[in-house]
DNA sequence: ACCCAAACGCAACGCTTGTTGCGTTACGCT
DNA sequence: AGCGTAACGCAACAAGCGTTGCGTTTGGGT
């Protein structure tokens, strides 16, 4: 029983989370893999993704390194794999009523998602890794399309709402919601001058303004 | 003449940039640091960020690998200094004759850039360079900071043709910049999207609508 | 022209990373 | 319950990374 170490995780309950594409996803795979993925989001948090090595990863997971090696490849297909049970979360957008309240509370969660060690580092590295490993870019697109497909009910509410004009179809919610990220994360990783509460508050209100003034209208 | 390698670089003339804040600036010292630039350069351009090595670098530039460690740190630090260098040219935003027309070729800028994997590669090597190294993160905030600087006077142009409301004083060019900014970079290094022309009108539009609905304007 | 120290070259080294061949475990199927 | 093989553990290894001590070159001041 090489699972029960030191760190006694869940392995064997909820989290065991199967793997699919294989031929024996459930059993000893899926606890390899929650014992993993615990190991990996501990490593982030504690040492960032720069300081996360495979081998940290083998012992504080009781998998032995030649398994990571096979199984991910190595730090990036570790860090990937992260995002992709990230994605596979129960999120929905913030409902607040107001299409500006909806936006907002959502550029609100990016500043505090950032802030709160625990919950960028997992991000960040993903960020990170999508420089140095195609694979890892490739879930880092995958999870942001869905996650963004997610929040056009965000918008669709507001069309029905009559906030914004125009049948359902006639408006990009995709896009209004990626111009109110987009600054967040490019203030964050790009620019690096750090997020506060203001900078959620103008991207808000840019993008509100330029959705206003018919910029994310598809269409005619 | 160890300087004298396959390379031949232009060592001793203009490019054998100075080193401030040392005792020996000249000489040697520039002739070092600028071969190792053009190594940096080259293998950044060729195996991108996560293949460059100190090593590759010691090569192909003449430069000892003890020198480079002791120097530069590392890569993170070999990356940081070819954006310090960056910062130094004689770039000047654009200037069209309309606030559109400047946005525009701006943006035009950023997305072929990122196009030509000459100009692309050194790029994202000190953005994915600043999730690794504190140093290299605060040498990209500062060249972003004095690039975002210098685009100002785009606006400003804007503000005396009469395009913009109010004094000069009123309107925070810096922030309209990197709203048009922003979502380039966002699709290139967060969603993976990749960059094209009409990602560039839509951002610079949206800036657009944004700046003339007032959501720049600083003060009253 | 001289001197001193800054800056660099050199060789060797320990350490970490990633790989390989083979043996063992246990999942899934009949 | 029994079997075949997917999946994992193990040990040993090769290669590359980063460091250290010492000697040599050379820039800059007097």
């Amino acid at each position: 029983m090489p699972v029960d170490n030191e760190q006694n995780v869940q392995a064997t309950d909820g989290t065991g989370v199967a793997r699919p594409g294989t031929r024996r996803p459930g059993g000893r795979t899926a606890r390899t893999r929650a014992a993993v993925r615990d190991a990996v989001l501990t490593g982030l948090t504690e040492h960032g993704y720069s300081g996360l090595t495979v081998e940290y990863v083998a012992e504080h997971s009781g998998v032995h390194k030649t398994t990571l090696y096979r199984r991910w490849g190595g730090v990036d297909g570790l860090v990937a794999d992260i995002l992709d049970l990230a994605g596979e979360d129960s999120w929905t957008p913030p409902d607040t009523g107001s299409l500006h309240g909806d936006l907002h509370a959502l550029a609100l969660e990016v500043v505090h998602s950032f802030a709160d060690p625990a919950s960028a580092a997992p991000t960040s590295a993903v960020i990170a890794a999508a420089f140095q490993s195609e694979p890892a870019a490739q879930a880092l697109r995958a999870y942001y399309a869905e996650r963004f497909t997610r929040c056009e009910v965000i918008v669709d509410r507001a069309v029905a709402r009559g906030e914004l004009p125009g049948p359902r179809s006639a408006i990009d919610g995709g896009a209004l919601v990626r111009a109110a990220a987009a600054p967040l994360f490019f203030r964050q990783f790009i620019t690096r001058e750090g997020l506060d509460e203001p900078a959620a508050d103008q991207a808000v209100a840019v993008a509100l303004a330029a959705a206003h003034a018919g910029m994310f209208t598809t269409g005619t």
